[in-house]
DNA sequence: AAGATCATCAACCGCATTATC
DNA sequence: TGATAATGCGGTTGATGATCT
């Protein structure tokens, strides 16, 4: 595939950038707008890689990007986020305004993955037998299953890097089942369990799905590591479904069952937010959410809910749709409150 | 006070997908 | 249809400041 390249790599500027190179990108795209990364260093008068630009400008230059001071409210949904998808950090980061994919991961592996390595050795140390259905609910923090964990009794269900460009809930049966539509489907399942493994492998990747040829039977499309046993804690035993039906083109997409009580309805409803919108869309979407006082969106022409997109323009204010979530979310957030 | 170690995070790198010709 | 350019993503690196010995 092909890859820019500088005409001299000698003649770039590395490392930290300066405060002037800032204001050269941050005024050359006041006036010219973002793209042509390739071409924009030269344009501009910078001596970088385009791609340089284009990360320095995502994660720090454009307006509306906040630096520092994530909440526990914001840590706790990339905690439940990443729960799901696992390592899609700009998946992540689209859940979180503001926010970027790279500061995310940042504060992953510096900060959460801390905690949840910490009490994870902590609940092995203390509990080396597992409780009951009924003991977990009560003694046991739920947590997420970052733990590393044991390979023949957790399930690990991947994905290849594919990109979904929409998310659709079917209206069929089975209900309560999101699908992330796709281009491909080169998804990996099964496998290795250890999130060592998982942060390895290159293959696994963003909202990108596939659509050219069919999973295996025996893998479930997913991103997510997770323990069985913690699955169930939070009542999602049935998160990842097998897909539906293989002979069908729908079984070529990333199926998500976020299962039925209202932690899960609160999850997919939330990655389901799209925070930009093309008018259209977003007009279904307002009515459907008046209407039905959530943010779906049916679309007329095919028996679809589109939730959102991955090209479309950020270019609303949804932090009151973010903190009324966040608000909802706090009375079903107490596993949490075990792991942070 | 000085060197060693640790923690953080901005930036880089490689690779994948999509767009365009 | 294939080649190439453009773009995007996630993992890794390295510079820097903080803390420890």
């Amino acid at each position: 595939m092909g890859r820019s390249t500088p005409c001299s790599k000698e003649d770039l500027n590395r490392g930290a950038w300066t405060a002037m190179e800032d204001k050269i990108l941050t005024e050359y795209i006041k006036i010219h707008g973002e793209g042509k990364w390739g071409s924009l260093p030269e344009r501009a008068g910078l001596k970088r890689f385009g791609k340089s630009c284009r990360l320095r400008w995502l994660n720090y230059l454009k307006p509306g990007i906040k630096r520092g001071n994530i909440t526990s409210d914001e840590e706790d949904l990339i905690i439940r986020i990443h729960n799901l998808l696992g390592n899609r950090w700009s998946l992540i980061a689209g859940r979180l305004p503001g926010r970027t994919d790279n500061e995310i991961k940042n504060y992953w592996n510096t900060n959460i993955l801390k905690k949840i390595q910490a009490n994870s050795l902590k609940s092995n140390h203390t509990t080396s037998r597992k409780p009951s259905s009924n003991q977990s609910c009560a003694l046991v923090p739920q947590q997420p299953s970052y733990k590393i964990h044991n390979t023949t009794t957790s399930r690990v269900v991947r994905t290849k890097a594919t990109r979904c460009t929409k998310v659709v809930l079917l209206h069929q049966e089975p209900q309560n089942k999101v699908v992330l539509l796709g281009h491909d489907n080169e998804m990996n399942g099964g496998g290795s369990t250890s999130i060592d493994d998982h942060n390895h492998d290159h293959d696994h990747d963003d909202h990108r799905c596939s659509n050219t040829s069919e999973p295996p039977v025996d893998e479930v499309p997913s991103a997510v590591d997770y323990d069985h046993d913690q699955c169930v804690n939070l009542n999602c035993e049935q998160t990842f479904n097998d897909v539906p039906d293989k002979s069908n083109s729908s079984s070529q997409f990333m199926n998500v069952d976020f299962g039925t009580d209202d932690q899960d309805d609160f999850l997919s409803q939330f990655l389901n937010i799209d925070f930009g919108f093309n008018d259209d869309l977003a007009e279904k979407i307002i009515s459907s959410s008046n209407s039905k006082g959530n943010s779906c969106s049916k679309s007329e022409k095919e028996n679809e809910t589109f939730l959102f997109r991955h090209d479309m323009p950020f270019d609303l204010d949804v932090e009151p749709a973010t903190d009324s979530l966040i608000d909802q979310a706090d009375d079903d957030m107490d596993w949490l409150k075990g792991l942070i």
